[in-house]
DNA sequence: AAGAATGATTAATA
DNA sequence: TATTAATCATTCTT
């Protein structure tokens, strides 16, 4: 404000703030070298002169008393004219040396971070018509599942206190502006006041104001951050499946063993069977890329540590084998109600993928009866593929559980291990079995059973022994 | 409390 | 782009 103080010095301490004028020569009331008045006027301009330098020891009814007297001084209107023709020779200099706001950068960025954020959404247009309408432009994000609620949660109410508080500012300053403007209205009885001036006065409130919203953008920014940084640690934190649907996915893992690989189908499919399984009211639903992490986590597991997950897989194979009996034993039906010589049409109705991995299931069920499990069990590979030959048998299955027919399944295996040479078996079913799943079934095991190597010489020993007890 | 299990993340890879 | 391998961070088990 250095201006006004120098237009208060050029004045002459003619303004009503009078005392800031103490310094300059503004009151010499006795002598004045202009005769053409004559000393009586003189003498009168130096008392209102006076009075106003003094008005402000005055009470304020005596000052309001003294305002209108002089707002009805016959001098007024001379002054005032005399105000106006200074004051517009200054004014040049006020206003060129004024204004230009600059858009301010970070201002901009807080602004669209709290627009991209959805802080500055819909609800409640923000301050200036730039923000109203950008806010209005940005849709509504209502994107993502029940895992964010929380968030969201959280996140609209960090909103709700920006906008109550831009709200607030924003009243405040109106009501501030406004108060301004009507003193600047009722100083303009005394002295000339541009509405470029009452404008520039105003800019400089909202100016203040808008740097207090400032703060508050930054402080809700900075709340934001803090609550999305959490969001993404907790998504980092980890809750366990539920006992379904861990049953669920090893269930598929171990019954695909051989091509552990679900398709993006079959995933989708996996992800819904977990998720109603869940039924764990909210929360929880397993999803697509969640059964992938699964599957990426099994088989590298599984990979590195197949004895350790032995146990676990003759488990999930007893029990898919139980159920796949079933199946089996259907399909052998139809085969065997059709011509015995063309046995694969009643299998391959089915599809070659579930008949592989049954059999692949009886086969670590059965290996793993007779050896015990872990350190023995070296021969999933070579033992799988002949395995499913048994499928034809079907009805052996029926009662999996161990018993009578184990004998001929520990038959049929020693059987199978001892034709180490052949992917074709005498009964046949070699025709059941879809080169693609072979290959599959090679890339895999290959890659991960190194162990496999061993298994031909060791296994029939193994199985041999066990089959005598 | 220590260690295993486990879901998620990340860089490298083909 | 999907997968692997390594790793992180949490949860479960002992």
């Amino acid at each position: 404000m250095d201006e006004q103080a120098r237009i208060m010095q050029t004045l002459g301490g003619v303004t009503l703030a009078g005392h800031t004028v103490q310094g300059g020569m503004a009151v010499p009331p006795p002598h004045g070298h202009d005769g053409s008045d004559g000393d009586g006027r003189k003498q009168d301009i130096g008392d209102i002169l006076h009075q106003i330098m003094t008005i402000t020891d005055q009470s304020l009814d005596e000052a309001q008393a003294k305002k209108h007297g002089l707002n009805c001084h016959r001098m007024k209107p001379a002054l005032f004219s005399v105000l106006c023709e200074i004051k517009e020779k200054t004014g040049l200099s006020i206003r060129g040396a004024q204004e230009e706001d600059p858009p301010d950068p970070q201002l901009m960025r807080l602004d669209n971070m709290l627009l991209a954020e959805g802080v500055a959404g819909p609800e409640k247009g923000g301050g200036s018509a730039a923000v109203a309408a950008a806010a209005t432009a940005s849709g509504s994000p209502t994107d993502n599942s029940i895992e964010h609620s929380d968030y969201r949660a959280k996140l609209s109410q960090i909103r709700q206190i920006y906008h109550t508080e831009l709200e607030k500012y924003e009243q405040a300053c109106n009501e501030f502006t406004t108060h301004v403007m009507n003193l600047l209205r009722e100083q303009s009885r005394t002295r000339p006041i541009s509405p470029k001036e009452i404008e520039r006065m105003v800019s400089i409130i909202h100016r203040k104001f808008s740097s207090i919203q400032m703060q508050l953008k930054q402080s809700t920014c900075e709340a934001v951050m803090i609550l999305r940084s959490r969001f993404l640690d907790a998504r980092r934190k980890r809750r366990n499946f539920s006992k379904q649907a861990t049953e669920i996915l090893n269930e598929y893992f171990y019954s695909h063993l051989s091509n552990p690989y679900p398709s993006e189908e079959a995933k989708e499919e996996l992800a819904k069977k977990c998720s109603i399984t869940v039924s764990q009211g909210v929360g929880s639903t397993i999803t697509v890329a969640q059964v992938s992490n699964w599957f990426g986590n099994k088989r590298i597991r599984y990979k590195k540590n197949i004895g350790k997950f032995q146990e676990e897989a003759n488990l999930y194979a007893a029990k898919t084998a139980v159920n796949a009996a079933h199946a089996v034993a259907a399909a052998v039906q139809n085969s065997q109600t059709n011509s015995p010589t063309t046995p694969n049409s009643g299998f391959q109705m089915k599809d070659e993928e579930f008949q592989l991995d049954s059999a692949e299931n009886k086969n670590t069920l059965l290996t793993s009866m007779f050896t015990g499990s872990s350190s023995t069990f070296n021969l999933p590979n070579s033992g799988n593929m002949f395995m499913s030959m048994q499928n034809p048998n079907g009805d052996s299955y029926q009662g999996a559980q161990v018993g009578a027919n184990v004998q001929s399944q520990v038959d049929t295996l020693r059987h199978v291990i001892s034709q180490t040479a052949g992917y074709s078996d005498d009964l046949g079913g070699n025709s059941m079995y879809s080169p693609h799943s072979l290959d599959a079934n090679g890339g895999w095991q290959d890659a991960m059973t190194p162990s496999s190597a061993i298994s031909p010489t060791e296994g029939p020993g193994s199985v041999h022994s066990d089959t005598s007890n």
